[in-house]
This record gives C-alpha cells, sequence and structure tokens, in this order.
DNA sequence: GATGAATGAGCGTTCATTCAT
DNA sequence: AATGAATGAACGCTCATTCAT
C-alpha cells in the first residue's frame, strides 16, 4: 500500500533542494536520496519532472490562498481587503520560506511564464480571483489608480515579492512595525 | 594576439541564448557556434561557464549604469532624480530586453544571490552608489519614508521589474504615459 | 491454491503485447496489468522473464503441432503429406496471427537460436519428429532433392514463413488460390 | 579533425554487437567501449541510436548491391541472371556473416517493416530495383510463375535467407556444390 | 592564438525483480 | 496465494571542459 508520507518526502526533498539551487541545481537522484526513497519510486507519485515542479507548484498555491482567503471578509472596503490580502500574503512567505522560493524559482522558469501567460491573456472570466474582483471594485471606486490590470498587480506585487526576498535572505529582519508600513507602502504604489 | 571581437561576439552570443532560453539553454558549443568560435575559443577568455555568466552580468550593469547617470543632476531635488533614474533605467531595459532578462536569469541564480548578499552587507561604504545615496539624503530631508534603505530599495525597484516584466513578455504596452505613471507609483510607494 | 486460468492470463497478455510491440515493449508490469494480476504474481508462476518468454514458445509450439497433425496420413505419399502439413501450418498461422509474430521475434531472440541449436545439433534422435520423418522417407524414395535435411528444411519452411510475414503485415492478400500456389512453390523447393 | 577510422570503430563495434546480442543487447556505452571511443563520441557521428541503426543498414545494403551487380549482365536470360543474383547474394552473406546477421535484427525490428513497408507500398516506380525488374520481366516471358511480385520475392529470397541463416548459426556448411544446388532450389520455387 | 573532436560524469527515466503485507 | 509499492542498476543522451593539432 502506497505510504502517503512517502510522497511527502519527495515533495520535501524535491521543494528544499529547487528552493536552494533552482531546478537543476535538484536532481532526481539527489531529491531522492534526501527523501530518502529509491529513484525509481519519485515516478511512482509523479510521471516525470516537469509534473513534479508544476504539481509541487499548485499545491503550494492552493494551500496559500487558503490561508490567505481565512478571515478575508468580503465585504469590507477595498482597502482593508488590500492591507488584509497581502498582510496574510507577507506573513505566509515569513512562515513557509521555502514555499517562497520555491514560487520565485517556479515564476522564472518557463513553466511559470507559460501559466501566468495562460492566466492573463486567457479566458479567465470564468475562474474567480480575489485580486482581480478587488482590484476591478476599487477601478469602480475610483479608489486605486487608473491603470491596467495587470499594472496594477506589478505595482502592489513587485514590492510586496521583493521585501519577502530580502528578508528570507536575511538581508532585513521584518517584524510587526516593519510588515505594517511594507504593506501600506505598497498600497500607497496603487491606492489614488 | 586575441582579437578583441571575439570575446565580444560571445558575450553577445551566449548573453541571447541565457536571456532567450535561461542557463540550461545555452551550452557553450551553441555560444560557439552562434559567436562564429570554436568551442574551446571560449575558455581563452573566460576560465569556465560561470566567470562567463558572472563577467557578463558586469557588464550589462556597467553599460546600464553609464546609461542612467547620463545627464543624472546630482544636486537636483530628491523626487526629480528619483524620477530621473527610475525612468532611464525602465528605458534602458525597453531599449535592452535581453539585458532585462538576462539580469532576471542571473538575480535567480546562485551567483546572483551572492553577488546581492555581497553588496548589501558588505562593507561597501567605500564604494559609490547613487541609489543608496539618494535615499540616504531623503531620509534626511524626510521626503522618503522612514524605512531601511534594503527595503526602500525593494518598494521601489520591485514594482518597477515587475512592470518591465509584464511589458517584456508582452502583457502589457508601456506608451510615454504608463511610462510616468509607473514611475509615478515606484515614486509613491517610497515617498513620505 | 494458484488459479491455473491466471497463468492462461497472464501467458495471453504476454503474447499479445510482444507480437504486438517485441520483447522490449512488454515491461512485466504491463503484462500483469492487462492479465489482471499483480505484477509480482507473475513470478509465482514463472520464475523470470526469460523463462516466460521460452514457456509461451513451448506453448504455442505444443498447440500448433496438435493441430497441424490433425488429419494427418501417415501413410500417404510424401507429396500428399508435404502439402498437408504445410497447408495447415500456413492456415495456422492465418488464423493465429499473433502467435506467428511471436514465433519471429522469438527466433530473433538468442533463447530461439539456442533452441534452434539444441534441435538440430543436439541428440534428438530419440525424440519424434514429423517433418524430419518426412524429409528422411522423402530421401529413400527419392521423391525430395538429396539435400542434408538441414537444408530441406530450410529450402521448404523459408518459403512459406516469408509468404506468411507479407500477408501478416498487410503486403499481400492470400486467399484458397494464392495459398495453393504457394505451398506447391514450397514443394518445387524441395522435390526432385 | 575527426579522424574517419573512429566511425569505421563504431560501426563495427555496434555491428559486432547487434549482430550478435540484437539491438537491446548493444547498449550505446558497450558499443563505445568496444570501439575504444567514449560514450559521447558516437553522438559526434551519429545523432541518436536509431539513425545509428538506420545508417548501418544503409551501408550494409549499399556495399551488398555494389557487389551483387557486379558482373551482371543485364541482358542475359532470366534465368543466368537469377543465379547470378542469387549466387552473388549467397557469397555476400557467407563472406560478411556480421552482415547478414544484422540485417536480420534489422529486418525484424520497427524499422525494418518501416523500410519495408514504403518499399513495397511506396510510389517506389522511380526507384530502380534489379530484382522488381527482373521477375517482371520474366512474368512477361512467362519463364516465372504467375504470382503477385511480392510473393515472387519471398518465394526466392525466404529459402536463401533460411539456407544462409543455418549457415551461418553453423547447423550447416556450404560448399561449392551445395551453394549451387540451394540457388537452383531458390529458382525451382519461382519458375515456371 | 584558435580550433573542434573527444571525453565521461551526470542527467531524467525505465523496468525486472523483491518482499512486507 | 496474491499483491503492488519500492527498488536501483542500467539505459540513451547531453554538455562543460580539455588538448592535440
Amino acid at each position: 500500500m502506497t505510504m502517503p508520507n512517502k510522497r511527502e518526502d519527495i515533495v520535501r526533498s524535491a521543494m528544499e533542494l529547487i528552493a536552494e539551487h533552482g531546478f537543476h541545481g535538484a536532481p532526481m537522484a539527489m531529491v531522492a536520496e534526501r527523501a530518502g526513497v529509491g529513484a525509481g519510486t519519485i515516478y511512482r507519485y509523479f510521471e516525470n519532472k516537469d509534473i513534479l515542479i508544476v504539481e509541487m507548484y499548485r499545491e503550494i498555491e492552493a494551500k496559500m490562498y487558503s490561508q490567505i482567503l481565512d478571515g478575508y471578509a468580503n465585504e469590507a472596503p477595498i482597502r482593508v481587503r488590500f492591507i488584509h490580502l497581502w498582510t496574510a500574503l507577507l506573513r505566509y512567505f515569513i512562515q513557509f520560506p521555502l514555499h517562497f522560493r520555491y514560487l520565485e524559482q517556479f515564476r522564472n522558469s518557463p513553466y511559470g511564464v507559460a501559466c501566468r501567460r495562460d492566466k492573463i491573456l486567457g479566458n479567465n472570466t470564468g475562474e474567480y480571483n480575489v485580486f482581480r474582483e478587488l482590484f476591478e471594485q476599487g477601478a469602480v471606486q475610483q479608489v486605486v489608480k487608473d491603470l491596467p490590470l495587470v499594472i496594477l498587480f506589478s505595482l502592489s506585487f513587485g514590492p510586496l515579492l521583493a521585501v519577502v526576498r530580502d528578508h528570507i535572505l536575511g538581508f532585513v529582519e521584518l517584524d510587526e512595525t516593519m510588515i505594517n508600513r511594507t504593506i501600506e507602502a505598497c498600497w500607497d504604489a496603487v491606492k489614488r
């Protein structure tokens, strides 16, 4: 019977290696060794390396969304909701630095770019997205800048991710005050 | 005698390949072929691939600095100088998308992280840096937020790089108006 | 207690896969899956893959012999008996193309060669063989060419197998007339 | 500079291994080792294993054709020409048993089947083929049996190849007399 | 100085076989 | 008796680097 913790071992091992050394710093043999399984075992859980990579991304994304949407007040003012989401996101990354670094590696890979392209250019009207909804309502209420959605995303996520990165690489220490002020700055970048 | 334009050919070839396909999409043999030189010749100019990669980063950085400092008025008001630098940087990346993509690849590699670590944590008080000077003076004049230098960097470069990225990936079109408003937003993120 | 029809399932599954895709197109896991048994179960019936392969050959051979000897008149004239056997063989292969393709795969493998070597060079005087008896009597009666047994085999089976092969690969359609004329040609090759 | 004898070494090594142990009894590493070259070197001469396999087939075929067409009298009687070609072919295989065994492996592989399918079903009217011409003229002159070309091929090559096989595997010794009588038997199979 | 043929360690992946359940 | 998850050696292939020319 499949021991589900072997799958977890593999994911953890792969995440650590990829987060730390990038995709080609994480050969399957090394992933297997660190996970304490045979090389072939990985392929019982993931069809190939690409699928492992994408699947791990999906799992992180799901966990992350579930956490930042926890306590999210859909009818609160735009600014309040913005602060909630960005703070939750920042806390998530501080809590799971491996996830952050993995996502960074992913974003900078062909998978990540293709994934983002689908999300932005694809017909995603059907798929619900809190961030998009937030900015669309913010545009209507004229509380955020009159800029394309894509740019609003970049202006508000860009600084957040950059700051998280510095924190995780140990270039800065994020205490409560700093967190709040960072989030405020992100809001400043998009607020009208 | 080594022909200096061979070196340039190699750098250009490597940059194109790495910017387009990432570090593992640029085998040395392919770099050599596109550069019109023998595979072994590369090693007369660069000890190994890692050194080639770091050296290319240095050259891009130098060129970039020289361009954004052109016309930079050292005694102008903080905000004016900020607008100048950020606008020049954005224009540079729009003009040389290959450089931008290369830098992105580099930032996400062990070299890039180590490089940044040296710059931030290293004893770099001796080295002159326009950006640092700008923010330090801005802090004194109380026109920028009272935050650590590292955070100010991230808050202001983060959104810029994210927007450039979207532009280069074709997710958004940056005309003059959009450029100006993007730069304004970057300023909003750090201004007091 | 081992259920004997599991064994049959395994053999059928392996035969189909090997006949269609060759020996390396039939991994044990796939054989097991198609047979509806666990991968380990195969090893309760066959010590290893090689033994499974040889055993399958034996079973096909047995079935084939039983069918071509059906209605075989031991005292009929050489030519009549030849026509009977060769026709029966050809019909058998047309009826069970999978068996034919399996035998071809087998013949061209180390097992097949070793197997044939044993049959020809081994001390097989004890074992009864219709074909050998037929040709030996044919030699005595001087109705077949005065050639070594081995050569008579090759001269008469060679064209038959080649034609069957073409039929199974779809290069030619074998109707009744064609079958008869093919067998006649096989006889022509060995008749005096 | 490419030493052309390295290529020959690789081909010879691959041929020996494949002829003796089949395609999957000839791993590239073993081919390289026996050839006395590095594993990667093979790929300088052949894009991949499949191409090596097909290329070797082509080389053998070319050499074989050149040898059997040597001294071939285009205007001689059908029978004479048949005897010439079949005898030359048989002698070629006796002289180069490795080539014979390689061709047998090839014929029994997907490459070989696809290759044959192209030759038979493809629009090969443009390509000249001595054997086809021979049988077509033989049909017109009514000296060969009134059967489809494909079948005539099988009836005449089938016994030849079977006999050669026995010779090479050491089951029979082919002296001059035996060669002549074997060829006669091949002719008997197709002659009217 | 310049070359590019040669190398071999290392990659992602497969699969015959084992063994705890 | 039957299973199928787990294994790891072996596969085809790539590519940074070397070195004879």
